[in-house]
DNA sequence: TTGTAGGCGTTATCAG
DNA sequence: CTGATAACGCCTACAA
C-alpha cells in the first residue's frame, strides 16, 4: 500500500519531464525512444493514472449516480441491472445511493450533484415535491427522473403507464368473467399510488362495471399491509371474485389470506399484481402480473443520460414504457 | 447548469482572500464579521464544495467500492443491501461493479483500484485465483473479501460455513425423523458446490445415516435445473422422504415437480433450501432455508472496511458467520 | 485574524 | 519533438 507513481515519479526515472510523459500516456505523437523509455518507467513501476487528479482536470468523473428509495425492492433492482451495464459499457462508474424513501435525503443527493463527483444522476423518486423540481432545474449536472414528473420539466423523464397497466389487468379479469373486481392499493399521495388508482376507475368505466369504494382498499406497498387489506376487504364484501393489487408484496399478502381463509385461487378469488418481480413466479400459485418495465425503463434512463452527457443541448426526451401483462396460474394461466 | 461558484468566486464577492474563505467554510477560527461576509456571499451564490478538488487535496475520496458477480443475484442484494447504510452513516458513497463473473473483469477492477477514485474495495469473488492474491497482497487502497481465501492471506476476510449449514439443515431433517435424505446440489466444481457435498456427507454420518449416492444429484444452481435434478432423483428413489437443495432456486424447482408429482410437502416430502432469500418466504408452501448470512457478511465487511480505514495499520481479521436454519412450512412449520 | 504562495497529479498551452 | 509553466479547486503552512 505505498504511495504510489505519479507521473512525476516517471519523468524523473525516464529523464524527462512531465510533459512527455503525459503524452505518452495520452498516445500522442511522440518520438519512438522517447515513448519506449517512458513506457518501460511506468510499467516498472507499476503506474496507474490518478483519476481524482484526471478529473479535476477534464470536469468529468465518468460516474453516474443511481438514486432511488430502497436498495431492496425488486423494482429497483430490476433497474439496477439494467443501467449498470449501460453505464459499464460507456466507461462509467455506478454510485448508489438508497434514500429509504426520505424526501430529505432525496433533496441531499440533489444537493450534493453540486459536488461535482458524478457527471449526472439517474433518479426514481417515491414523491415528487416542489422541492424537487426546483433542485432539479437548477441542478449542476444532469438528471434523469425515472418516473411521473409534471409535463414541461425541463428534465428527462422516463415513465411507466401504471394507469394502463392496471386497465390491461382488469381488462383481463373482466375477460376471464369476473365482476366484482378488488383493488387493494398503495397510498393515494404515491405517484404510484394515484396513478393506479385513477386506472383503476377507469378501466372499470371502459368494462361497464360501476365503481364500488366498498371493493377499493388502501393500505402500504408491503406485503404485512396487502395482506391486512384483504382481509378487511374480504370482511366486508365477501363475494368479491377477484383483487387487482398495486403490486407483487401487496399481492403475495393477499394469497396469504385468500389461503387461511379457505378460498381457492383462482378458481374462487383471482389475483393480480403489479411489477412482474421476481417473486411473481416463485410464488404459488404462480401470479399473474403486470410489468410495467422497470427493467426497460432502467435501461432507457441510463441511454437518456448517454445521450446527454454526449450532447448536453439535446431537447429533453419524455419516454413511457408501456406496460405488459404476465399472465399465470393465479388468474387461470395461459388461455 | 451554469459553471459552478468556486472558493474563489466567494472570496471577490465577500471581499476577502480564497484562505478566509476556505477556513470559514471550514469551521476554522475567523473573526465574525469576516464569517458573515463568506456565509452570506456563499448562501447567494449556491456555492457547494467541489468534491474531486477535495478528493486530490485530502487524498480521500470517500468512496468505496462493492464488486461482485452479479447485481441481480438477491445473494449479492442481500450484501449490497446492509455494506449502503453502514457506509452512508460513515460518510461514504457505494460504487458498484457487476463483473459477471468474469475473472478479467474482477482483476480490472482490483487493477483500478491504483486510480484511486475509491478508499477502499469490498469485493465477493466467485473464484479466487493466483492474480487475486497477488493483486491483493500489492493493492494501493484496503481490500476485504467476502469469500474464503487461503489462510494467512494479508487481507480482511468474512466467510460464510456453508459446511456447518448443510448441517444444520441435515440435523433438523433427521430430527423431524427424515431418513431419507436427498441432496440437489449445484457443480462440484464450485466453492460453494464442494463444500456443502462435504458437508452433507459429514451430517449424515454425525445423525447415524449411510451415505447412499442414489440420494444425491449434480446439476446446477438455477430452478430449472433443481427440477430435472429433483425429477431423475424421484425417479430413482421415489421413497425419498426429503430433500436437502443446495440453494432456494434449486428448492423452487423442486417444489415444482413434487406438486405436479403429487407429493405433499412437508408431509410426504420434506424440503429445505439455502441462502434464504426472498424467495424462500413468498412460496409455497413457505421454504425452510439455511440463511448463510449474506446480509451479515455484508454489514460485517463494511464494518471492517471503515476499521481498516480508521487504522490502517490493524491486524487482518478474518471472520466466518455462522449459518443459521429458517424453519417455515416446507419442512413442518416451527415446531 | 488574514493574505500570499505552494502543492495535490493531470492536462494543455506555448515557446524553444 | 520537447520542456517549462499555468491551470483545475481546494487546503494549509508561513508570513504579515
Amino acid at each position: 500500500m505505498a504511495d504510489g507513481p505519479t507521473i512525476n515519479t516517471i519523468a524523473e526515472r525516464a529523464g524527462v519531464s512531465i510533459a512527455s510523459v503525459s503524452r505518452v500516456l495520452n498516445g500522442l505523437p511522440t518520438r519512438q525512444d522517447t515513448v519506449a523509455k517512458v513506457m518501460k518507467a511506468a510499467q516498472e513501476l507499476g503506474y496507474v493514472r490518478n483519476a481524482v487528479a484526471r478529473s479535476l482536470k477534464s470536469r468529468r468523473t465518468h460516474q453516474i449516480a443511481f438514486a432511488m428509495a430502497d436498495v431492496g425492492n425488486p423494482v429497483y433492482l430490476a433497474m439496477v441491472r439494467q443501467i449498470q451495464p449501460v453505464l459499464k459499457a460507456a466507461g462509467y462508474r455506478l454510485v448508489l445511493h438508497s434514500t429509504d424513501a426520505v424526501v430529505a435525503d432525496e433533496i441531499d443527493v440533489l444537493h450534493s450533484l453540486g459536488e461535482r463527483y458524478v457527471d449526472g444522476l439517474i433518479m426514481s423518486p417515491i414523491r415528487v415535491t416542489e422541492d424537487h423540481l426546483r433542485m432539479i432545474a437548477t441542478a449542476r449536472a444532469p438528471v434523469v427522473v425515472i418516473g411521473l414528473v409534471p409535463d414541461g420539466t425541463p428534465v428527462d423523464n422516463v415513465r411507466a403507464d401504471s394507469h394502463a397497466g392496471v386497465r390491461l389487468a382488469v381488462d383481463h379479469l373482466h375477460g376471464r368473467g369476473r365482476r366484482r373486481i378488488g383493488f387493494l392499493n398503495g397510498p393515494l399521495d404515491t405517484v404510484p399510488g394515484a396513478a393506479r388508482h385513477a386506472g383503476y376507475r377507469e378501466a372499470l368505466e371502459a368494462c361497464g362495471l360501476p365503481y364500488d369504494p366498498q371493493l377499493v382498499e388502501v393500505g402500504d406497498f408491503y406485503r404485512e399491509a396487502g395482506a391486512k387489506a384483504a382481509r378487511e376487504l374480504l370482511a366486508r364484501r365477501p363475494d368479491v371474485d377477484s383483487l387487482m393489487c398495486a403490486n407483487d408484496l401487496i399481492a403475495l399478502g393477499a394469497l396469504d389470506v385468500l389461503r387461511s381463509a379457505g378460498r381457492r385461487v383462482p378458481e374462487d378469488v383471482a389475483v393480480v399484481g403489479m411489477d412482474d418481480t421476481e417473486l411473481a413466479a416463485a410464488a404459488w400459485p404462480s401470479l399473474t402480473s403486470v410489468d410495467l418495465g422497470s427493467a426497460e425503463r432502467g435501461r432507457v434512463a441510463a441511454e437518456l443520460m448517454l445521450a446527454r452527457l454526449a450532447d448536453p443541448e439535446r431537447e429533453h426526451s419524455v419516454v413511457t414504457v408501456p406496460p405488459r401483462l404476465v399472465v399465470r396460474e393465479s388468474t387461470g394461466g395461459a388461455a
